[in-house]
DNA sequence: TTCTTTATTGAGAATGAGTCTCATAAGAGT
DNA sequence: ACTCTTATGAGACTCATTCTCAATAAAGAA
């Protein structure tokens, strides 16, 4: 688990400030865990009576996505979500049609065929989106 | 290659009418090949004095991606793109980080792969979305 | 601690891809 | 040709996200 201090040390090591802002962006999005949108966040962060624009909170997002922190997830209805990353477990997702419901799956030998095609056509992989998009049997 | 009378066919069995407007949207990004956002076909048509509206652009690409003619494609730079649908030649994309570039790649195994891991947590797949983003070696 | 420099923040305006409205036009069946 | 209904055009509108800019506050220096 990320602590506030690997925070601070990554932002800073990046030139960028340790705020109460990015604190706060930072601790709610994991204490809510899953995936939310900026301004399920910011919601949540107001709600709370923290002072906190908006716009503070999409940029906080980029940052922390920017660096690793965070993960976007686009499921194509216009709305970006973020889910934190606190360790390094790396996996993609499902999204079920029926219930909207996103269920995060992870497979060894997908990741290595991955590699392997674009080897082939003469790339290096340097991140991937993989969406399987369901429905309940 | 779908013939303007399978165009016809397709969107009068779905209740859709033929119209000039949405032949004419067809075609073009059937010409233009790849993958293209609405104001590119619009924009296309329009330099060839065409009168057909932003809207309509829209509304068919829609239309045509509703009933398989055509293929979203959603590269996180909030633009959508299309590409026709000539035939059954499935395949996923690769997109260069260095130069924008598009390359479309398919591999059988990835394919079953995918079927598999989503019958393991009791679903059925509707479609994916798969994007590898590379660096040129 | 105080000073300086420079990034960050807040509030609201601005942006822009995509959607909607509604009056008019035109497919397609009869 | 007639009728019913869907499609279109033009521009207004949405809404997630970004930008502006004056005010604020990190973080290092003195």
């Amino acid at each position: 688990m990320k602590t506030n201090t690997q925070l601070k040390q990554i932002l800073q090591s990046e030139g960028f400030r340790y705020t109460p802002q990015r604190q706060m962006v930072w601790n709610e999005l994991r204490k809510m865990g899953g995936h939310h949108d900026c301004e399920e966040i910011y919601d949540e962060l107001k709600s709370k009576g923290t002072r906190v624009s908006r716009a503070t909170v999409y940029r906080t997002i980029d940052v922390l996505a920017r660096n690793g922190m965070v993960r976007k997830l686009e499921v194509g209805d216009g709305i970006a979500r973020y889910e934190a990353k606190e360790d390094e477990d790396h996996h993609d997702h499902m999204i079920c049609l029926d219930t909207g419901d996103i269920i995060e799956f992870y497979d060894e030998e997908l990741e290595r065929l991955q590699e392997k095609i674009v080897e082939k056509h003469g790339y290096t992989l340097v991140k991937h989106v993989h969406q399987l998009f369901v429905k309940k049997k």
